[in-house]
DNA sequence: TCACATTTGTCCGTATGTATC
DNA sequence: AGATACATACGGACAAATGTG
């Protein structure tokens, strides 16, 4: 049992935001990690002092955020997670509709932030992170073989790039970016010869990280992206 | 008069998200413009056929994505608007707390993607960009003068130089960078020897630009970011 | 300045759907 | 299969904010 962490809430701003930082703060601050279950709607009016309406407002805010979410029937209710970077991705693509971006423009800017990622990775990659790498480029290889589709391996191979980097903020960029690939993608099907080849340019790539050569790396990258730009459609 | 674009919703998926979706179609597809008003939400009701809660909770979600604002009061009302970079910005602000990001890893990123942004301004920078930045260091030189702090018009030099890039990917990341630095930043006074600092960094880079000196123009800006760091404490 | 109309903000009560045990 | 504990949605009511005459 956990206790009581919420105190009926003062009146300044809108009550379902005073609410909503309130169980945010809950949550930033670990009183409840991922995974956990927060209390029920009727559960936290009674201990905010508020309606169930306000509640399900803040749930609301919270939802988009990813922060938390929300399971019907009777062992739901709010559980916290961690989908903050899908929520980033989601706002990208309306910005992205708002500000009528290319598919050029996306291709240029993700060459740009992977080369520099690339960079940081040639600096600060450990053992750890090569082996990584290695699996999956080997996992991915594996599926090529078997003549299957290796998308979310493909996807994997940057998110382990980014973590080589040892830059956080890489990681998150590199999942809004996967996101916005993902979406584009998704609207025309994947073929198998795409895969193929993205997954020799990674194991190529690998290749050229692991024997420190840098400049051949960063040209490989470049050519991958731009590849992957004309599987668009 | 403009009609009413909505009809009755189907129930598939929970009833708001499928208003939440139609009403972000109408904003996205143009049908509305920042700045018009949305009906109220009892006119809204009654449109897609639902309770106002459920309108309330679409509306809400709409709000949080920033594409809409809503005031009180008999002009009030859902308004159109584009404030989805500060949308993203606060969703970074969670993941940076989440992720327990630090200000060194923020700070290097910031100077590996802003260095990429005057990279392409290098090469596609047009006169209409250079007087613009011009403009902004002599406004941001005229507030010194008179001894003001320059820190709104100092972050308008690096939303320039991201529009001189020609890629609006870059005028997004930009802004979101700005926002948490901007949040950075609002712990910790502002000096009048930093912005000061920063007016005259500004001015090297601008002048390095102009002359094509695109080495010296990129340490200038490492160095001015990495300034920018020191002041956040 | 003051009353008034409009719109959001909040509350209460009720009914229904849904997932788990 | 049925009871239970949740979220989802509806309707009505009043308070608070805000622009208008």
């Amino acid at each position: 049992m956990k206790g009581k962490p919420f105190d009926p809430i003062p009146r300044g701003k809108r009550a379902f935001e005073e609410v909503a930082g309130a169980i945010k703060n809950t949550i930033l601050g670990r009183v409840w990690s991922p995974g956990e279950r927060l209390p029920s709607e009727t559960e936290l009016a009674s201990q905010f002092g508020v309606s169930r309406h306000t509640i399900r407002e803040a749930l609301r805010t919270l939802e988009l955020s990813g922060l938390i979410a929300i399971r019907t029937g009777v062992a739901g209710g709010p559980v916290v997670k961690d989908t903050i970077m899908a929520s980033i991705g989601n706002l990208y693509l309306d910005a992205f509709q708002m500000e009528k971006i290319s598919v050029e423009e996306f291709t240029g800017a993700r060459q740009a932030i992977e080369k520099v990622i690339l960079d940081d990775a040639f600096d600060n990659a450990g053992q750890e992170d090569i082996e990584n790498l290695r699996r999956n480029v080997a996992k991915a290889k594996a599926l090529v073989a078997k003549r299957e589709i290796a998308k979310d391996v493909n996807f994997e191979f940057h998110s382990l790039l980014a973590r080589a980097s040892k830059n956080k903020v890489f990681v998150i960029l590199e999942k809004t970016i996967n996101t916005i690939h993902h979406d584009l993608r998704s609207r025309s099907p994947v073929d198998f010869k795409t895969t193929k080849a993205a997954v020799e340019a990674h194991e190529m790539l690998l290749d050229a990280l692991i024997s420190k050569e840098r400049d051949k790396a960063m040209s490989i990258l470049v050519k991958h992206i731009a590849a992957v730009r004309k599987s668009y459609h």
